[in-house]
DNA sequence: GCGATCAGAT
DNA sequence: CACATCTGATCGC
């Protein structure tokens, strides 16, 4: 097995410890509640939700460490079996509570994992966070990135969490006589649903798990458990669909359901690009196509949606991802020798270098030819999941646009509800044993 | 019957 | 098409 010094969102046997960046299930896949394979290293809230999604957890492997404060652990080379220190430090990612991203350094060199991370342009707390890594970094050169590249494509451009979260709120404060559902996670958008309730002055309804998380960050007075004090209710994400929606306006009262993300963004074209035109790849996106309901059809702005994909249903666009902006932002302060990306599932998935290279160091226009070349002839060997494609692409966005419209029909002919989701006492799963995803760059050494 | 894994849905 | 999650089938024990 292909066992490492040490793995971070990885789960494999064999390392000598194991780093945990956030508790999301794509990043637990092989953790459950019997792990045994080493001590695991986690932020001090993904130490707490622990027990809540693991139970029986060994809680003697966890191992909490501070944000920005640098740690060594003594290990044991696997090349030359003497002891070797690896010297980690953790900086909040932005991404969902408890995530950070993680710099190592050792004989393997210094490295970065970035874990899924969001650092927007005038958040404040991105930028403490931003700081605080430069000055880990120091003059140090990091040899390696392994980057959250889900929205790495310059095809991804949507606004900060600040500007969605407005957006929201003017929604549900121009529905006041409607009940309103907002699709969420187990984990993640805490942040969003309190700027609603602050700035509504009202109570979000969550179901009870969600409840104890919400707890845990001190948000006592924001949320509720009792439905009958509150016309906002977050739920499931997984449980929120169009026959949820057409139930609750057909046998209760009017109401809209909001979903925080949910569709690629997709709003410009790449620079440079004489695949396709701009002006065709807009009226592509702008075109209705998934809207079976042309008169509700809202064409998006420039700065994106609301948009409104059915009848009862908004979407807008809240990413606790990095848009390609804040990437390259990121690449730039970085600087690193190599470049890998972290998700390899996205059918967007293009190797970061590609675009990044030139904000890493050392390279040359020439070499960015040179490279786009290999890529070309490497595309059509290119395995499983990732599906890279080297130059932008129109039958990609057709692609995307007729997937929506069916997507939008599955939705349509769904006979599940939430009704049967959003069951009391549903047991914390031990193991989501899903997506096949294969992270190659997870581990080091 | 249970955990682990995968396929598929949402 | 995104992410993250859940259900259910299958396999080995």
């Amino acid at each position: 097995m292909d066992e490492a010094l040490i793995s971070v969102d990885r789960w494999v046997k064999g390392s000598q410890a194991y780093f945990l960046t956030h508790l999301h299930a794509d990043h637990t896949k092989g953790l459950s509640s019997m792990w045994s394979h080493g001590p695991l290293y986690c932020s001090s809230f993904t130490a707490d939700l622990i027990p809540l999604k693991f139970s029986d957890f060994d809680l003697s492997l966890l191992h909490v460490f501070e944000i920005g404060t640098w740690q060594t652990l003594n290990l044991i080379s696997r090349s030359s079996g003497a002891p070797t220190a690896v010297e980690f430090i953790a900086i909040d990612a932005c991404h969902c509570p408890g995530s950070v991203m993680l710099l190592f350094r050792g004989e393997f060199g210094c490295m970065l994992y970035t874990g899924d991370f969001r650092w927007e342009v005038g958040c404040e707390r991105a930028a403490k966070a931003k700081e605080m890594l430069a000055g880990a970094i120091k003059d140090d050169k990091v040899d390696v990135v392994y980057l959250d590249n889900t929205y790495c494509n310059p095809i991804y451009d949507f606004p900060n969490r600040q500007v969605a979260a407005q957006q929201i709120i003017d929604i549900i404060a121009s529905h006041p006589d409607h009940d309103v559902i907002i699709g969420i996670n187990t984990l993640g958008k805490e942040d969003l649903l309190v700027q609603i309730s602050e700035a509504l002055k009202i109570k979000i309804w969550v179901w009870p798990e969600r409840m104890w998380t919400m707890d845990l960050l001190g948000f006592y007075d924001n949320f509720t458990i009792n439905t009958s004090i509150t016309r906002v209710r977050a739920v499931p994400q997984y449980s929120f669909n169009v026959e949820t929606l057409e139930e609750l306006n057909r046998i209760k009262c009017p109401t809209i359901g909001i979903m925080p993300s949910g569709l690629p963004w997709v709003k410009k074209s790449p620079p440079k690009t004489k695949s396709i035109s701009r002006a065709h790849l807009t009226a592509r996106c702008k075109k209705a196509e998934w809207s079976e309901d042309d008169d509700e059809y809202e064409p998006m702005g420039d700065i994106g949606p609301p948009e409104k994909l059915h009848k009862y249903i908004f979407t807008v666009p809240y990413s606790d991802h990095s848009n390609f902006a804040e990437i390259m932002d990121f690449v730039k302060l970085i600087r690193p020798k190599n470049l890998k990306g972290i998700v390899s599932s996205s059918s967007c998935y293009i190797e970061p270098m590609y675009y990044l290279r030139l904000l890493c160091q050392g390279n040359r226009p020439s070499e960015v030819l040179n490279s786009k070349l290999k890529r070309k002839a490497r595309a059509t060997v290119a395995g499983s999941n990732k599906k890279p494609s080297g130059s932008y692409n129109a039958e990609l966005v057709r692609k995307r646009s007729m997937t929506l419209k069916a997507r939008l029909k599955r939705i349509r002919l769904s006979k599940h509800s939430i009704l049967r989701k959003v069951r009391k006492g549903a047991k914390i799963p031990d193991i989501s044993a899903d997506l096949k995803t294969d992270s190659d760059g997870n581990q080091v050494e």
